[in-house]
DNA sequence: ATTTTGACGACGT
DNA sequence: GACGTCGCCAAAA
């Protein structure tokens, strides 16, 4: 089933190495796993974490509005905001405040 | 098997 | 700059 790494897989473990108190986006880890147009598969993958193994940090990913549109497949859609508050980050009418200083970006930090 | 939808993003109008 | 449409790919109906 998994001879290979997954693109979801790899989703998830992009995830996991946004660091604490930062934030990226869907675009930015597809356009790392050199699928930049796939942004929705970014997302679909992150729906599918909770069947991951590991724990994902989907709530430090948003989209690329720094927006919080996924915080409705949270058990409670507070929690991605509490989260995200907890590490730092403010957050006003499920926006990221300063988005940009928050914004973590793979491709510059893991360098490519 | 076909259609619709979806945690997005870029481009056109 | 707001709004509309297309692209991308996968899963659910």
């Amino acid at each position: 089933m998994q001879d290979q790494i997954d693109f979801f897989q790899q989703v998830y473990q992009v995830a996991r190495l946004v660091p604490h108190g930062r934030v990226t986006s869907y675009g930015a880890i597809g356009k790392y796993l050199g699928a930049a147009k796939s942004a929705r598969m970014v997302g679909w993958a992150m729906n599918n974490a909770h069947s991951q193994s590991t724990a994902v940090p989907a709530h430090r990913v948003v989209n690329r509005n720094g927006l919080l549109t996924g915080k409705r497949a949270f058990e409670n859609p507070n929690a991605m905001q509490e989260l995200l508050e907890a590490e730092g980050v403010t957050i006003v009418e499920d926006q990221i405040v300063s988005f940009d200083t928050h914004f973590w970006d793979p491709s510059e930090n893991l360098a490519l």
